[in-house]
DNA sequence: CTCTCTTTTAGTATCTGGTACTAAAAGCGG
DNA sequence: CCGCTTTTAGTACCAGATACTAAAAGAGAG
């Protein structure tokens, strides 16, 4: 870009913020062959923020855009938790969750909700779904804010038996069985050990 | 959140985070109740970038654009269907599928695509999965390929079993049973059942 | 050429939200 | 009580700014 002028470098300033913005001022000075003090003056001109407030504005409209949370470690928000006792998750119905016709949730959206609540419950570094027996109690719609509760019922040293029960208000909706694992030789993560808890 | 300890708290704080990657160290603090140095070995314990670097990645994905194809109807991409006979898809594990911290496949993906298959292979205009068993044989890594092959074993007028394995290459990784029915009333709903098949 | 006005550059102090590191204090388990 | 883990405190430093002051460089008019 040769920029021979205050005008169209401005010009140029707001065209390459809006197809870049993560730049930094300095960056931009470099681009534009000018100081860095240049560069503020010209961003305080056009009202154009800092490059943390632009890069926060992107990030914005994506959390506020479709919203695929179910991407986490966990689907749904945790409400609650004891570790290796219990937990409890909460995960409402969108759009996306259900079959457009019927407008009842996928089985899967809430198997993962409990799924990831199983596996979230167990105190320990590593741990994976072994197997699972679940039912579909009845049928959760668009909208309905499902409560998910993870029991622990027994854990030996390298797995876990977790029940899961999803309710819908006072209704049942879906209740699971889960055998959680957690692999051999990964029993401790991260400093010391922490047989903690209770 | 009551949280008690440091496993807790770190749980909690990952889930925390995935939520709402916003929050400063400080602001973490505070709900937590414990010193921003807490928080701060906190993330370095679970790998947890800094606000900034939080805010950035998400603001990176955004302008990647939103491929997220596990919205749709189907989990994965249909490879073969014969209705009410077989069907074959493919899910490729990519970032948001894995543990960061193993590279392994949350089990409720591996069940989405499964679940999905076993819903879609029966000729009906609505299907409901009312109860599943499965197991996880083997862990599934990031970058893997797995192909689900769904069998339907026995269909009656309002209901089916469909077994659905799933295979990376040659090691079998999943295998499930579901049991699928069509809620009553909701038999016929588009042209003709569909002895169709490739 | 000089005076004036605009534009650009330089430099300082301060802020936020950290990293990296050291060290002390608090908890807890035997 | 000791020893180990966990938490808290504090310092130095960094990036990428804001806010402000001031000097230097250009450009045009007379």
């Amino acid at each position: 870009m040769a920029v021979r002028n205050r005008r169209e470098r401005q010009t140029a300033l707001q065209a390459l913020l809006e197809s870049n913005p993560f730049l930094t001022d300095e960056e931009i000075a470099g681009r534009f062959g000018v100081s860095v003090q240049t560069i503020r003056l010209d961003r305080m001109a056009l009202g154009i923020p800092e490059v943390r407030e632009r890069i926060r504005a992107v990030a914005q409209k994506r959390l506020e855009g479709p919203r695929s949370l179910d991407t986490g470690e966990l689907i749904g928000e945790l409400i609650e938790l004891e570790l290796d006792r219990m937990a409890i998750s909460m995960f409402e119905i969108r759009e996306e969750h259900v079959f457009s016709r019927t407008r009842i949730a996928r089985g899967h959206h809430l198997f993962a909700q409990a799924n990831s609540l199983a596996v979230a419950v167990i105190d320990a570094p590593v741990a994976l779904t072994a197997s699972a027996e679940v039912r579909f109690v009845r049928p959760a719609y668009l909208g309905e804010r499902l409560v998910a509760k993870a029991v622990v019922k027994q854990k030996k040293r390298d797995h876990a038996q977790v029940d899961v029960w999803t309710r819908s208000g006072e209704d049942r909706v879906f209740e699971g069985r889960f055998l959680v694992v957690q692999p051999r030789g990964e029993r401790e993560g991260v400093a010391g050990s922490g047989e903690d808890s209770h």
